[in-house]
DNA sequence: TTGTACGCGTTATCAA
DNA sequence: TTGATAACGCGTACAA
């Protein structure tokens, strides 16, 4: 403080609360260069213990802050990781958030979430938006697909970790067989004595078999164990935005004993309130199933059955990956477990 | 291109979808300044019409993009506006968030997401590390109240809006009056002729009269309204973490007509999951009521009875008195109306 | 132990 | 119409 012009001493009266200080402002306040400062803020070995102290004590009194901008400029990494993910009003990605900001705390990194609502230009924008912003690493719920992108997301010289929806089988992905899981839906439904399994999703029309989306996943799934199972009958498929064509679709007269399977709860949902309103009752008139296991399931009655898999374990296992990718340890892909909840609508 | 030496030519060659490219090398490439770049990349005025195509096409073959960050510090502002709420799994901020992103989307502002969890400490945290973002403003769901925090957002030169819980009666802010809203709920319940009216909601012991919390604000209106109302005895309340407490409050046998009213839709769900499962009637035996209106209410059955206002017109606005203040104009706080939604459960 | 000076990638202000 | 150069605020290698 000795060295402290009288403007200087002024600028330490006023200026605190005001305007955010600087590394140069202390510097010269303290009487010593902006390196010196340097090493105290972030405690370095070689410097002085009273001048760090003295350093130390006059940032703590002007709230001194890194200006994080510049910060990362310079060090061209900027302890921030990206998350992009379609929507906030879905419970998985709501959750899946929650859960990596929680994670990313706790190791000081801060998060950038961005929303691509799904739509495939947003979602590139937006990534390469992260890129110019030195995140350290990016947590990535596709809408694109395919190898034309994941040659772009190679072009990102950023570590990623994609989530639910696959780019492509090489890319690092944490999520759970969607395939294998609707699979076991139609098994489940089966041993329940149904003989007639109607699909309700979305855009089924624009429905691609080859397509690695958890979406197309599911109806595959569903397709395959029909095709598979000849007492089944053919697959019937229902769009979700033709959902009031599910009552004449189920003739619930002459038809055998019939469960509706919904590519998400949310559907079920739907389909469960038209049905209610229509007096039709779950499961003696026809069976539901959900897959999701959104938290609000514990409301409804009656209870839905549904597929579970551990979306906190999904983003916890996301963000592990995606440290160990920044730390520069190689990671592989991992599907992780679901299992069918047994409740009363099928 | 003609000026490009050799090794320029081999990083047009190699180097595009490799590294980003920046502005230096571009001006190396055309045989032109920064500054040239710059003017053509922004398309100022001052510049000949063919050097401007030449960069130009240049840098669309090498896929040239900013450097968000570089461009941030310079500029010292980033287009981007901070948001922070408490949790996305509450719908109020998801999509209160999902309005204001894709608002801010058309204009053309980045949003950045962050979280506070409802901690005080990491809201100042985040708000602090928002301005060192050289964000351009803020909306703001806090969680710290009261003059010094106030003094603390005034402190950070950027404008801010806040939404929701109220920081200052001085401070710009959109939400609604959620004690009248309150009053209103009891009236109403009033008039469908219950007797006795019990509270629920969270944190009621640390409840303080004096803040302007919406969650404090929606219980001093029901207290308010009770001790107006001779006839409906003193308020009674049960803090959500008790929740099983519901049932002996209730004392059914020799109670007047009773109503619960819930702080936010959420406890009147849980309450509803206790009271169906005790085989109570709603709204026979008991009367529910919720506060928000959220968005899975629709498959819920009975139809709660709730109070509800335009999130999304929350959002808007708030976004709308954002951009105002940024352009510098004034702005002044806003209430927007509630009204009840009557379903069956009252 | 400390100070200097340059780099991060852009923007903006001068001269030329 | 252009080019050189100084900001923006911080990190860091190098020299002292």
């Amino acid at each position: 403080l000795v060295h402290a012009t009288l403007a200087q001493a002024l600028l330490l009266e006023t200026r605190s609360y005001v305007l955010s200080i600087k590394i140069k402002e202390i510097a010269g306040l303290c009487g010593v260069s902006v390196g010196t400062v340097d090493r105290a803020l972030h405690n370095r070995p070689e410097i002085n213990a009273e001048t760090k102290e003295k350093v130390l004590s006059i940032a703590r009194k002007l709230k001194y802050r890194p200006h994080h901008l510049a910060s990362s400029l310079a060090k061209g990494s900027s302890m921030t990781i990206g998350v992009l993910v379609y929507d906030l009003r879905n419970y998985f990605f709501s959750q899946l958030v929650e859960v990596i900001e929680a994670k990313a705390m706790e190791q000081n990194y801060y998060v950038n979430l961005m929303l691509s609502h799904g739509d495939r230009k947003q979602e590139i924008d937006y990534l390469d938006h992260m890129r110019s912003l030195n995140v350290d690493g990016i947590i990535l719920v596709a809408a694109n697909t395919g190898a034309e992108f994941d040659k772009h997301l190679n072009s990102i010289k950023t570590p990623i970790v994609t989530v639910g929806n696959r780019v492509s089988k090489r890319r690092v992905w944490v999520g759970l067989n969607d395939r294998k899981a609707m699979r076991d839906a139609v098994l489940f439904i089966c041993s329940k004595g149904y003989r007639r399994i109607i699909y309700v999703g979305p855009q089924i029309a624009a429905y691609d078999p080859k397509s690695l989306l958890t979406t197309d996943q599911r109806l595959l799934g569903y397709r395959e164990s029909l095709m598979e199972n000849s007492k089944l009958g053919s697959p019937r498929l229902v769009d979700r935005s033709e959902m009031d064509r599910i009552l004449d679709v189920l003739c619930l007269s002459d038809s055998p004993r019939t469960c509706i399977l919904c590519s998400a709860d949310i559907e079920a949902l739907e389909i469960l309130k038209v049905l209610k309103e229509n007096g039709i009752d779950i499961p003696r008139h026809v069976g539901l199933m959900g897959f999701d296991n959104i938290d609000v399931l514990r409301y409804i009655t009656p209870r839905l059955t549904t597929v579970a898999y551990p979306i906190s374990g999904i983003g916890e296992t996301a963000f592990k990956y995606l440290i160990e990718q920044i730390k520069g340890n190689p990671v592989q892909s991992i599907t992780l477990g679901h299992r069918i909840i047994e409740g009363e609508s099928v």
